[in-house]
RNA sequence: GUCCCCUUCGUCUAGAGGCCUAGGACAACUCCCUUUCACGGAGUAGACACGAGUUCGAAUCUCGUAGGGGACGCCA
């Protein structure tokens, strides 16, 4: 087996269902990663003790599982216990490693125990915002001895470690962006910041340092929202001697008002996507799309296809809106796309859970989907094609009532009933159909519109929609008498 | 407020100084196919944020302005 040296990673904190944005993470990462034979590792950050739960994880990764991105190393569904080498891959079973590279830095003197209150911290920054400072914290504690600091945290004082930015040397830290080029963060940006909670418990900065390092992660592409913390992460590189990966910073995605994405645009979560009979391979193709674009400019494909097309020069920089149409209609494409049998494995729970009863057999379904699927762009839309074709009871819409009030319209229906028993068989066939129907215009002298309008609204209540002639074979004749029957006598 | 990032049709994008009277896709509109609806096909309309500069030449390079976004947490 070909080794390679590329480790990317994806790090969602559990704290709710995988978000798009998330997922378009992922899928760069993943893509990447299979793109040049390297591993995808799903490492968990669940360092947010609040809002983290063991069910959010899992639901994290039945979304990853969903759409198709599976890791080579993490923790495994629904167990959790660990695949690979550089585990644990849930930073709250990281802690005491995260205590020695702290411990290391407060003895090298580059990290120290702050008492300060939240209280202490807010009044030190209302000053600095008015007095047009950055609000970043100015410690007391910085350069108190290690012992001093022990003997009071020993007395029941809670403290946090906080990293000591180096004030005296002022300089530029220069981050070579694979998707952004040169980025320059001057070092006084960011002032001492928090590496362990009080309790112990790591902070993202921190732990991200930490854990790239050692799970020898070579590539992170991560949102741009991560960009100035990048800064602060150096900082910890440089001074724990860690080698640094490549970092790629890609645009966030918007919603319609062009503000980060979020639950208030509507459906945000690959959960919701999948729930209104998305298919995970259009939402994978469609999010790659926001932010990436294939070199001959395909915007239809496969995850194979993307594994072949993907690299990271062609991300681009600018922040993109969300625009669920073209999703719906990349959806369509997929759709169509699909071999009868495998359309018909998605469709199937939705028409279950929809709790429609239709016909068993194989070569109805086929033909059934055939017909339908033009006018379907999600696979929940199956549901209303599909229950035209059940035994449930017609609905007679009000789209209708034009055609019910021509005058000859109830002789029209009358016909159409009476000529369906004149067929043998239990279905009429195409053939029988248009046979009926010439019948019903010489005998009725109707023609266009009021002949088959009439007849539609007696098969499926409207009088618009499918040919007649694909839809009547796949209605048994007793299902299609009664339907009729019910629309004459709404004629009355 | 400070710092960082971003700026091509309504939206996603192509574009690495001349190939650009700026190309494609979604959406919109028109027409064709169709005895309806969809599908499909053919078209139409629609953008380089603004201002300077560099250059023989700028959507592309530089600077400034404006606008948008992000960060500044014991969130990630």
């Amino acid at each position: 087996m070909a080794t390679s040296s590329i480790r990317v990673r994806f790090a969602p904190s559990p704290t709710g269902y995988l978000h798009v944005g998330g997922a378009r993470t992922a899928l760069y990462n993943y893509l990447f990663a299979k793109r040049h034979g390297g591993q995808f590792i799903l490492r968990i950050e669940d360092t947010d003790e609040e809002r983290s739960s063991e069910e959010f994880i899992r639901m994290q990764m039945e979304d990853l599982k969903w759409l198709g991105l599976d890791w080579d190393e993490g923790p495994e569904f629904p167990s959790l216990e660990d695949r690979g080498d550089y585990g644990p891959y849930r930073q709250s079973r990281r802690l005491d490693l995260y205590k020695k590279y702290a411990d290391q830095l407060i003895d090298a003197g580059r990290a120290y125990f702050c008492f300060l209150t939240d209280e202490e911290i807010e009044v030190q920054r209302q000053a600095a915002l008015k007095a047009g400072r950055p609000p970043q914290v100015n410690s007391p504690y910085r350069d108190w001895p290690k012992e001093k600091a022990l003997e009071r945290i020993a007395k029941g004082d809670k403290a946090v470690v906080r990293f000591k930015v180096k004030d005296e040397e002022k300089r530029d830290y220069v981050l070579n962006d694979l998707v952004r080029g040169e980025v320059r963060f001057p070092s006084d940006m960011v002032g001492d910041f928090v590496l362990l909670r009080s309790g112990g418990m790591p902070v993202y900065n921190f732990c991200c340092v930490v854990d790239d390092a050692l799970m020898k992660i070579s590539h992170v592409f991560r949102a741009e929202d991560h960009l100035s913390n990048t800064l602060r992460q150096m900082m910890l590189y440089d001074e724990l001697g860690f080698k640094q990966p490549q970092f790629g910073h890609i645009s966030l995605i918007l919603g319609a008002d062009r503000q980060k994405l979020s639950k208030r645009h509507g459906a945000s979560s690959c959960h919701e996507y999948k729930v209104n009979g998305y298919l995970p391979e259009a939402l994978n193709n469609f999010i790659a799309l926001l932010g990436w674009s294939s070199p001959e400019g395909q915007e239809i494909m496969s995850m194979d296809d993307m594994i072949r097309l993907f690299s990271p020069e062609r991300l681009h920089s600018a922040p993109a809106v969300f625009d669920p149409q073209k999703l719906t209609w990349v959806n369509s494409m997929h759709l169509r796309a699909l071999a009868p049998k495998e359309l018909w494995a998605r469709v199937e729970p939705f028409l279950k859970e929809a709790g429609l009863k239709l016909p068993q057999d194989e070569s109805w379904r086929m033909r059934a989907l055939e017909v339908l699927k033009t006018g379907m762009s999600t696979l929940k839309d199956a549901v209303d094609a599909f229950r035209l074709l059940s035994d449930e009871p017609l609905e007679i819409s009000e789209e209708a009532n034009e055609t019910l009030s021509w005058p000859s319209t109830k002789a029209v229906i009358q016909a159409w009933r009476d000529g369906i028993q004149s067929f043998a068989g239990d279905y009429l066939s195409e053939e029988d159909f248009l046979k009926l129907q010439d019948r019903i215009k010489d005998e009725q002298k109707v023609k266009g519109k009021h002949l088959f309008m009439p007849i539609r609204v007696a098969v499926i209540g409207k009088p618009h929609g499918t040919e007649l002639k694909m839809l009547v074979p796949l209605l048994n004749k007793k299902i299609l008498i009664d339907r009729a029957d019910a629309v004459l006598k709404k004629l009355g």
